[in-house]
DNA sequence: GACAGTTGTGCAACCGCTTGCATTAATTGT
DNA sequence: ACAATTAATGCAAGCGGTTGCACAACTGTC
């Protein structure tokens, strides 16, 4: 079929061991006859057999990327930037899409252990003892979530609540609603559990709506609940919600921002480009995804890495908050972004 | 380190050759062995190693999925569609980001080809030649792209780009700009075809304008250009260049639908969320990333299948769209959506 | 000119699994 | 009751590579 090494071992007069270490340790190798066996390789077109080589070497040179919903626009940014880092390193990433089903990603873990150096699992819905298991048979990276053991990169969402809540009291709001996310997200329990505590210190109530699928629909659906909770300002779980939100508050004839203030999650690039444009927590998506593959492939090295790297976000406000029916704090800063940065 | 098939043959008593029957050929093997053998093996929780079993059966159960751009909104749907798919008849995927770079796009197939059953290579831009060639290399299904010899997958923009004249042209259009794509686009290209000669026959004028790349910044920086050129309404080649277009206009003053009508193309999920809601030829994109993966999966079977699917397209009037300074013709529908359908 | 060190290559086992063939035991036909 | 099938399993080669080890053939040293 293809050509082997042993084609070219055969070509070029030499044994299939020289061919090997032509390829995987040049330095072993007389460079006379190096050149004569590179010659012959490209002009059969060899490539090496990667599974074959992983056969022995046990690198496969091949990531796994979970993610939980591919059509989801939170992530394409995020797996564009893992497979862009990962072929960066002559790696190849596999990607899995688990539907939101714990049970998926538990099953594409497995599915995939064996034939890659490790699996990147982003936003993952399974429980943390499933986790750990799994890390036990294959280099795990957790994107989104934290777990004693386990190196993780986490976008800080919980500052990103605290400045868009921060935001929203500054402006006069007192009745806070929060679209919280799917079960299992430990994003959405981070985001509740900072929204809940920076609401408190600003006098706001906060009432929380959910859990719901973090989709338009999701959003959409719950609009009239927010009217009736009485709430002149809503956090959402992500963008995509706050999109659909503000569908659903429009077509019941409240006006955004004027009646209410929305605020979403992720500034996917969707955002920029709704009317009105959505004021958004930004997260670093693609650096996250760059990060991950980093980690990862770094983990061969020192054994059992477990670090976190935390990436912080900031706000960036738009045209879907406005002023609420409180005082406004004089602090409330005018301008367009809060800024954030990266730190570890 | 893992559990292999040895390991599993210990512990049943039998022959490593009869626990690979158990699992390639279970009827060569006796039941009351059989289930002795798959009870061990889930105890000790085997899972038989794809990359090994490859090596010998030349089956990865791999596909390799090429695209131009992850982030691109048009691809994410096909991508999660063909994943889907592709489990379903489990199978993995591969998915690489060639950032429209034919050079990469060469480099990928090649890099994957030894460890892929094949490879679906979508709106590719490299040369015809060069996808035959890598067509003997490795089992590939085109999609959108038409090639003699290469099984297809198409969406029929042909089809898409003449109901989008005609709805123009029928509204009173006389001035119409076509913003084409990137170079080595096919879709580009049919696009262009079709608008061209269905603006004739309608008694339009035709202004291309570009290549262009296929993105929001494609449309926005000739919006300057489209309103120079007098253009009363404006093909786009993908719907992301259609809602830079829009902001473009918007920003220098114009009003759209009333001073320009844009229509885009493949119905991207962000179409039906921007103001005005665009008017779009929707493409099927899930169906055809399903259909891409199936194509490949039959290939095995029937030796060297050479079909072209042809998925039809249709239009969706939304808000973009307006009534120009000519005639209406009287059987402009005032409808919402000119079906379409599939077919072969 | 014998001795220890390099350097470059070949040999063969092995990674985890499949599969053609040989072997043995059980079943069938007559 | 015995040859001929048939069914179940074992044996071993091999898929395309890698790698520890042995074995030259050269260096340079005294």
């Amino acid at each position: 079929m293809s050509v082997t090494i042993r084609d070219v071992a055969r070509a070029s007069g030499v044994h299939i061991s020289t061919v090997s270490r032509t390829f995987s340790a040049p330095h072993l190798v007389n460079p006379n006859t190096r050149s004569r066996v590179l010659a012959c390789a490209e002009q059969l077109g060899y490539r090496p057999n990667r599974a074959a080589r992983a056969l022995i070497t046990g690198r496969t040179y091949n990531i796994g990327l979970i993610v939980a919903d591919i059509a989801n626009p939170f992530f394409p940014p995020l797996i564009k930037a893992a497979e862009s880092q990962a072929r960066k390193h002559d790696h190849h990433i596999f990607v899995a899409d688990t539907n939101e089903d714990p049970a998926v990603e538990e099953e594409v873990v497995r599915a995939l252990a064996k034939q890659v150096d490790g699996v990147l699992l982003c936003s993952p819905r399974m429980s943390n003892t499933l986790i750990e298991q799994l890390s036990r048979e294959v280099p795990l990276v957790v994107v989104n979530r934290q777990i004693t053991g386990i190196p993780a990169v986490v976008m800080d969402v919980a500052q990103g609540a605290r400045l868009a809540i921060e935001h929203l009291t500054a402006r006069g709001h007192r009745e806070i609603a929060l679209l919280s996310g799917p079960r299992g997200s430990w994003t959405s329990r981070e985001i509740r559990r900072s929204a809940t505590a920076t609401a408190r210190a600003g006098h706001a109530e906060l009432t929380v709506i959910g859990p719901n699928p973090p989709t338009e629909t999701g959003g959409l659906t719950v609009a009239e609940e927010v009217l009736r909770a009485g709430a002149t300002a809503v956090l959402a779980y992500n963008d995509l919600m706050a999109i659909g939100l503000i569908e659903g508050l429009l077509s019941a004839g409240a006006r955004v921002p004027e009646d209410v203030s929305v605020i979403g999650i992720d500034d996917i690039m969707l955002s920029r480009l709704t009317r009105p444009k959505l004021t958004t927590v930004a997260t670093p998506t693609a650096a996250a995804g760059r990060a991950a593959v980093d980690m990862l492939l770094a983990h061969g090295d020192d054994r059992r890495s477990t670090a976190h790297l935390h990436l912080q976000t900031e706000l960036v406000i738009r045209d879907s908050t406005g002023p609420g029916p409180g005082p406004h704090s004089p602090a409330d800063p005018g301008g367009v972004t809060v800024p954030g940065g990266v730190a570890s």
